[in-house]
DNA sequence: ATTTTGTTTTTTATCTACAATAAACATTTT
DNA sequence: AAAATGTTTATTGTAGATAAAAAACAAAAT
């Protein structure tokens, strides 16, 4: 098989999911803008849906007949895309904790352990690597840099200096910039959060995550979101794995976030300066607590 | 074919090229040390140099019959690894002045003017996207975003942060650290240009090169350092385009760095930040002037 | 004239195969 | 015993093939 089509499964269950019965559908170029999808895409999707009788096509005329039922979508198995598959499975490998630094990684094994082809696994290690907890050795194999101490060090020093930027930006923005209505929203979310913390802990690392790629689009540089967006990536694992104390280290940081956001809103630069200085630090302190043990050992 | 055999040629020539008639050879593995290759390709170029009568072979004799002339060698298109071809074609590509921002990028048309597989160019792609010069939709084709006044904003931007952080820390080396020497020799190397600057002003990118990246090993931080080799990646392949008042630019950029240095070697923070500063004010203007005007309107 | 549908073409994503290269294992020589 | 050579095996790098998905083109309907 050359390709999956997870991009036509995905879509069609999201389509299915949202169907009312009785309702005239839009027409297709509609159909595959709402989706995301070519048209090509949608009307596949429309033809299966009017083989198993979910809906009477006939050109412009889409009638849904009957309400889809689970029994009608894609298990979800089928709907991942392959990369998908590829990141989980290979997070998963690199954050057990027989994963050691300096570790080989060899791309037939993760090819053969994930039921895929080697191309795949090779074009996701590249990508991957921007990362940097991998390094390759060319016409030789790929190293495990590992989740390690210097690791979380030189990712916090970027990450500091990116921040401090943005936020300095994100400060001089016009008053009736939309990222002060996002912000505003954000703030909300976080006093809401912290009134039922006990129950809503867990997700913090989701209202975190919009929070700071709030404030570092404030700087429109393709460099700082590219890099936000692989912390982000590798945050989104890493705390996956290591949930200890999760819920007085997310308490903390909303509160961290909610000065940040009063700094912000002053307009103050040297207010936010330190108000951004005070969450990264302790954001960094967070980050070094949870690395796994065995990774600290360096190669 | 599956794949060329250019590591070998490339190292046949490197290894024919060095040797000396009447001489003996070391061991394999030293050999394969020497060149940076495994026993296995060693052991081929040795095989070859004996077919050749270039050598006489057995078992530990490895003795220099004649010394190989240009004849012997393999002719330098073949020698050049498939990723080094895609690279140069590639950017020679863009950097033309009819490849306009939000041009289309297309892995097959590319791949057969360069005469290759896509896999390889789908490759070259992904790792290049790191660069922020082009982006891929997915399941889509990828587009040029071009070397346009944004990029070259934002680079500088990052480029500031990084650099501004990696002199502090250099600033604060220890005395004995063997980068001090090599500043120093660096240094040296900037006065004698200066002293023949009509003759070798064209050799300054290379020099200036090496400077910035001591300058950022100090920071000992992988991110700092990965960005700095896709500045140095696109500076090496935009300045060859641009050749406008190189001797004036690179005159005054001599001057920055000595003045740099000078800031360095005294170990007072506050100065190195000023030198540092004007410099990289300096180079953001060059930058800056030297964009491609059709490129400046962007998408 | 513009939008929608019908049809064909182009392009990407992925698999498989195989030569080049590296790495491992076995034997010989010092 | 240690290092070198001889031989075999494992792994990477690249081409080529093919289904999925996107995009382009053509015809029909509003």
């Amino acid at each position: 098989m050359a390709r999956q089509n997870t991009v036509f499964k995905e879509a069609y269950n999201r389509y299915a999911a949202a169907l009312r019965r009785d309702t005239a559908l839009p027409s297709e170029p509609e159909i595959a803008a709402q989706l995301g999808v070519s048209r090509s895409t949608a009307r596949a999707i429309l033809t299966r849906l009017s083989e198993e009788g979910i809906i009477r096509w006939n050109k412009r005329q889409k009638i849904v007949l009957r309400q889809p039922t689970d029994h009608d979508l894609f298990p979800s198995e089928e709907t991942d895309s392959l990369h998908d598959i590829i990141e989980r499975s290979f997070m998963q490998r690199i954050l057990a904790d027989d994963a050691a630094p300096g570790m080989q990684i060899n791309e037939l094994e993760l090819a053969r352990e994930i039921g895929t082809g080697t191309t795949s696994v090779r074009e996701f290690l590249i990508r991957f690597s921007r990362f940097g907890l991998i390094e390759k050795r060319p016409n030789s194999h790929w190293t495990l840099k590992g989740f390690t101490r210097e690791f979380a060090l030189e990712l916090a020093d970027v990450r500091e200096m990116f921040e401090l930027h943005s936020a300095a930006e994100f400060g001089r923005l016009p008053r009736d910039n939309q990222s002060w209505a996002d912000l505003a929203a954000i703030r909300d979310e976080h006093h809401a959060m912290l009134d039922d913390i006990n129950q809503r802990f867990k997700d913090f690392s989701v209202l975190d995550e919009r929070f700071h790629l709030l404030i570092h689009r404030a700087s429109k540089n393709r460099f700082i979101a590219d890099f936000y967006d692989a912390i982000a990536i590798v945050f989104h694992y890493h705390y996956q794995w290591n949930k200890t104390a999760a819920r007085a280290r997310n308490e903390r940081a909303i509160h961290e976030h909610l000065d940040y956001i009063a700094a912000l809103e002053s307009g103050d630069q040297a207010a936010i300066e330190i108000a951004c200085r005070a969450h990264l630090h302790s954001a960094r302190q967070t980050l070094l607590q949870s690395l796994p043990q065995i990774a600290t050992e360096t190669v």
